[in-house]
DNA sequence: TTGTACGCGTTATCAC
DNA sequence: GTGATAACGCGTACAA
């Protein structure tokens, strides 16, 4: 059915045969696809019917060559290893949000996943070198990551899903003020009576990871509670960290945990499920994200729930708003959390004893 | 840096450019790019000069129009709510291997997501119409889905990761022989004394579900043991189905259980911990896949160990190859799997028993 | 071995 | 309102 086309046989039809079918020309039929004005609409009709019959489309490579658009964005995911370490919904979800905008923006989405096994700066060229995407959305990038600089010195549109620490004045960004509601987290825990609260960090390379241990710290010093290294166990935002950091933690006498993601805070369940300690008769556990596992564990977890699916898709909005000219660099969009109190923390418990 | 390029301002350069700045004609710098022989050494090295020094990168829009080749292809997921339902490292895992071929092919990779929100129709539309890609791979399609029909009407190439059950002439695809495999899983089970073995599915629209089922039922037929539906639980591919998969077999007398993937089976771990069955002691367990998290449970989980990563880097090796005319449709890969013994299907006490 | 000239399918800029 | 025609940047027969 594609080709009632007998000049140009195997040929995917084009502007010419279309105008030719519609007894018009090229120039009008272009202009009819592309909703220009004067076009008279009785013209207008006869053309749009031809190409609704030949399911006629017109060739992006060619349209790209003369508007310098691609209609196309691109994810760049730098540190992969991390952000995908296994069992972790967070990636996904972020894509998925991100490909319900360019969806609906009509904009295809190209993946950029670094792999261990080309190095950072090949990695780097490629992306900057391709041609093919209007601009880029950069998530799990180290905080300082030689990317940055060579997107802005080659003029492309970027925005990142984390708080940048350098070129602030170039950079967009769409993420959650993670110091505060890290802080939150933790003081919530403090509320409960808890003063020997540990940390599982994220990934301190990664501002996420970077803010919630500042967040973990501003909580204890507001409260007058000495920081303690021996309750900060540096880790990765993944449940095996979570299950290795809890095991450290084992003889350190603490009664709580702030794990910097659900991820971890699942790790730590395990842990404790097998050493025997009771969540949260023998600590209280906060997670961070509120992934869907969070409610289904046993038991519950509470856990500061970010926006995820929402954070993706903002950022593709802004990405593609910022290349359509609607925006200026650079925008700076912070989303709201929210503390969901389940069982872990203890609160219920509290509550009931009161 | 990138603009010694006076008479063209704010332009990239182009072949022309480059041209004129060593000297040659357009068509020797073409010739030099794309490695054509008949170019002297000398003007060779000249103009590799002038590109270096340019940093030049042929427009890609310019030569897809004449080559009629994108040097990108897709990767479509129909069934994403299923495929990323959330603690499932499958998808992410594929991706990987996936990316990892393009990367080293020179590629790009277009990510094509199904959403809830917009129909399977326009779904199948936006995909057929892009014509940004010269191929496509489809993961976690179910195994009617029409849009195989289109796909090959309009003479695309394409590789799944599933066995198609329609059209089996037209479709290239590399997988695992899952009914083979299962039933190895199921007849292991079997072979430890277990009788009363029970399974949660996959998808069973996805033919990885359906199969993993047949493998099944022939591990039982093949040891004379009678079929019981109540031990059946039909599910999804996910963790929190693998958990309610349990919670229904709670009263039913089983002595093991065959989840169809990991994610399943660690649903299943987190039941029996909350009910209080000890695994293999009260019953066995096999998973599939063999993800990471399968080592990290406890007990450690023994499992079907397919190649999921490999599974991808092969459909992209093979859709590539298609494309560029090096193989012919259809192409069938199978990929090995190997059961790996470990603690949960309490094949070591048996052991220690004998 | 190198250069000339044409075509790829659009959009944009003119005339009419 | 509509239709020629010139870009856009590249590959490629063909000529030299």
């Amino acid at each position: 059915m594609n080709n009632h086309n007998s000049a140009r046989p195997n040929k995917a039809m084009n502007l010419e045969d279309i105008a030719a079918k519609a007894g018009v020309s090229r120039s009008t039929v272009s202009r009819v696809i592309n909703n220009e004005p004067y076009v008279s609409p009785k013209t207008r009709a006869k053309v749009e019917a031809v190409i609704q019959e030949e399911g006629f489309t017109p060739n992006p490579a060619a349209r790209t060559l003369v508007t310098q658009r691609t209609k196309a964005i691109g994810i760049v995911i730098p540190h992969i290893l991390n952000a995908i370490s296994g069992d972790d919904a967070y990636f996904s979800t972020l894509l998925r949000g991100i490909t319900e905008v360019t969806t609906q923006r009509d904009h295809a989405t190209l993946l950029w996943l670094e792999h261990t096994n080309d190095n950072e700066e090949s990695f780097r060229r490629r992306i900057l070198q391709n041609r093919m995407m209007d601009g880029l959305i950069v998530a799990s990038a180290a905080t300082n990551d030689p990317l940055f600089k060579h997107l802005i010195e080659a003029g492309r549109h970027f925005v990142t899903v984390e708080r940048p620490n350098q070129f602030q004045e170039y950079t967009n960004y769409v993420t959650v003020n993670n110091v505060a509601a890290a802080q939150t987290a933790v003081e919530h825990l403090i509320g409960l009576g808890r003063r020997r609260i540990a940390t599982i960090t994220g990934n301190l390379n990664i501002s996420d990871g970077e803010d919630r241990l500042i967040g973990y710290r501003n909580a204890l010093e507001a409260a007058g509670i000495p920081y303690d290294e021996n309750l900060v166990i540096p880790a990765q935002f993944n449940r095996n960290q979570g299950y290795l950091g809890m095991k450290q933690l084992l003889n350190r006498n603490f009664d709580a945990i702030f794990a910097a993601n659900d991820a971890i805070a699942l790790g730590v369940i395990q842990a404790a499920n097998e050493t025997g300690h009771r969540i949260p008769e023998d600590f209280a556990l906060v997670g961070f994200d509120d992934m869907n596992i969070a409610t289904q564990l046993k038991p519950q977890l509470t856990t500061m729930r970010q926006p995820v699916a929402e954070k993706g898709a903002r950022a593709a909005d802004l990405l593609i708003d910022l290349i359509e000219g609607k925006l200026e660099s650079p925008q700076r969009i912070l989303l709201p959390t929210e503390l969901i109190i389940r069982a872990s923390c203890g609160a219920k418990a509290v509550e009931a004893r009161e």
